[in-house]
RNA sequence: GGGUCAUUAGCUCAACGGUAGAGCAGUUGCCUCUUAAGCAAUUGGUUGAUGGUUCGAAUCCAUCAUGACCCA
């Protein structure tokens, strides 16, 4: 170690040598040390920069309740929210000030001239205060400097418009509605780091409006789903998230354990399985909006919980269920756009317009890779031509099973993100398809579409399979792709099977991935932008 | 899982082998005035972590951590 460095990051090392005993290499230049010794003294007990921001913080917060100020009050009554004021005072002409008396209050977000304007923000949106020395005791006025960007305030004073336009409240008096320690990151610059913006969503929703936008914009699509089902009398019926055995879908499952039983539980992957037993127990629409969890991988695609809305309706098929499907889609679009034609940014440079407008094109699977490809798979009938035609397009299919997973795959390499506008692609093989009725005329392929959007797939739907014995022949066939080492494969629920040998009507179904409907809406890229707190890896301590 | 890139002050970013800097935020004055925005002064850094190369490392190398993008 050497010790002519003068950085003191550098030199502090040096000590660590010298402390761990190991200061022969470095006697000869313990002089040059001398002088830094302070700065590292200086080092180790000084605080960084954040800390020393939140001491100021504290200290204005102890000045405050020197003073009798209970800097976190119980309650605060407001007559008028920022935008109903922006809306009322609309006509309200520069410099003209009216003897209207309201009350507000808000996070401040920022102080000009010393306090004398302060921008404050409720959920609505933003009123200005004038704080001037006319209209506040002395007291009041000092106290002003013991506020920070970040507080709540409450502030009651009359309605005026500046010179200069701006609606403000001129105040008379204020109360502190909750001292902010933390300091807010530069409202002008921004705050654009995407980890801390996920890490820290509360700040994210503070500095950046169009967040908060997204979210109200979920919240609305949720709704306007819920208020569609509800209105064609479906029920709304919630199952269970711990599992004995996970399935109705292909993932992984994450694992929990229950301590009084002693048993692994598995948290659901679908809610398919038990939806369709109310179908079974005489419900005949039903739904249900739910999280998800799967055990796959995190990307800008994926959250490994997530959520996702199954409906069930009974006597219906996946024509009928396309149908519904259509004007389910258009509503949501419509609550949020007013419309049913949007832009979504597919990737940085190319952005198009979506068109939910009902109905949408339906394009058979095959039909859909002969006209990408120009390979018909309608002619291949057995495992290994499929695979010999597979590879001749470059598609990788060497742990693929069987002709359906081969077509199936071939779809998803070359098909699937050229499918822009919304297109059912119906008529599946049945191989991977092990809840779907086989197709009515068609051999080897079976009833179900799935809806692709900006070459995503945002819907799945199937005549559902109803004939017990198919089902549990079905069923079996996943079981002996788990014994060969699929995590994916279903398992065999032997009370879904009993609950189906009860007898079941025909039946539709369909699930939809709410985030990535949302992401398609809201014009986001990224499924961690639609999530308020999507899952990240927790910060290694060191 | 693989590749590329990123990580420097509270925030946004410079410095690319030779004394770690700016703007904003913060603090202290003065000023009762404003729309990024009053004026002036000023504090603030173990450059993500650990090792290594070097007379000298934010900078080069290795490993790790976290993230972004692309691929599987």
């Amino acid at each position: 170690m050497r010790l002519n460095a003068v950085n003191p990051g550098r030199l502090l090392r040096a000590i660590r040598f010298v402390q761990r005993g190991d200061f022969a290499p470095c006697l000869g230049k313990l002089r040059v040390l001398r002088p830094h010794i302070l700065t590292i003294e200086k080092l180790m007990t000084e605080k960084d920069d954040s800390t020393r921001m939140r001491d100021e913080r504290l200290r204005k917060l102890e000045a405050l309740k020197a003073e009798g100020v209970n800097p976190y009050p119980y309650k605060f009554v407001r007559s008028d929210m920022a935008a109903e004021l922006q809306r009322r005072y609309a006509d309200l002409a520069p410099g003209v000030e009216t003897e209207d008396v309201v009350t507000v209050c808000g996070r401040i977000l920022n102080e000009r001239n010393t306090w004398m304007f302060v921008d404050v923000y409720d959920e609505s949106g933003k009123i200005q205060l004038f704080c001037h020395k006319e209209n506040l005791s002395e007291d009041a006025l000092k106290r002003l400097r013991l506020l920070d960007k970040g507080d709540f305030l409450g502030a009651t004073g009359t309605v005026r418009r500046t010179k200069q336009g701006e609606l403000s409240v001129k105040v008379t008096s204020y109360e502190i509605l909750g001292k902010s320690l933390q300091p807010l990151p530069d409202s002008w610059q921004g705050f654009t780091d995407v980890e801390a913006r996920y890490r820290h969503r509360y700040v994210d929703l503070i500095i950046n409006p169009d967040v908060r936008e997204t979210f109200r914009n979920r919240s609305l699509i949720v709704r306007t789903i819920r208020q569609f089902l509800d209105s064609r009398g479906y029920l709304e019926i919630e199952t269970p998230v711990l599992q004995v055995e996970a399935g109705g879908a292909d993932a992984r499952p994450f694992v929990t354990h229950h301590n009084t039983l002693d048993i692994e539980l598995y948290m659901r992957i679908a809610t398919e399985l038990h939806l369709k037993r109310l179908i079974v127990g005489g419900f005949e629409k039903v739904y249900e909006i739910g999280r998800i969890f799967r055990n796959e991988g995190i990307s800008t695609r994926h959250n490994p919980e997530f959520t996702m809305m199954e409906l069930y309706c009974a006597y219906g098929d996946y024509e009928d269920m396309m149908q519904l499907t259509e004007e389910l889609l258009a509503a949501t679009a419509q609550s949020v756009h007013g419309k049913t034609k949007f832009e979504y940014a597919i990737d940085d440079k190319e952005t198009v317009e979506i068109n939910f407008t009902a109905p949408f094109p339906r394009l058979r699977m095959n039909a859909a890779i002969k006209q990408v490809t120009g390979v018909d798979f309608d002619s291949v009938h057995d495992f290994e031509k499929a695979r010999e035609l597979a590879k001749s397009l470059n598609v990788d299919v060497k742990d693929k099973r069987n002709r359906g997973e081969v077509v199936n795959e071939v779809f998803e390499e070359l098909v699937e993100h050229t499918l822009i506008q919304p297109t059912f692609i119906i008529d599946y093989p049945v191989e991977i398809s092990p809840l779907t009725k086989v197709h009515r005329e068609r051999q080897g392929e079976v009833e179900r579409f799935e809806l692709f959007v900006a070459g995503r797939e945002l819907a799945n739907g199937y005549s559902e399979l109803t004939d017990p014995l198919d089902q549990r022949k079905r069923l079996e066939e996943q079981g002996k792709k788990k014994a060969a080492g699929d995590l994916e494969a279903m398992p065999l629920d032997l009370d879904f099977i009993l609950a189906m040998e009860y007898g079941m009507p025909p039946t539709m179904g369909i699930g939809i991935g709410i985030d990535r409907l949302v992401m398609l809406i809201a014009n986001k890229q990224s499924v961690r932008d639609v999530i308020a707190f999507p899952t990240m890896k927790p910060i290694a301590k060191t």
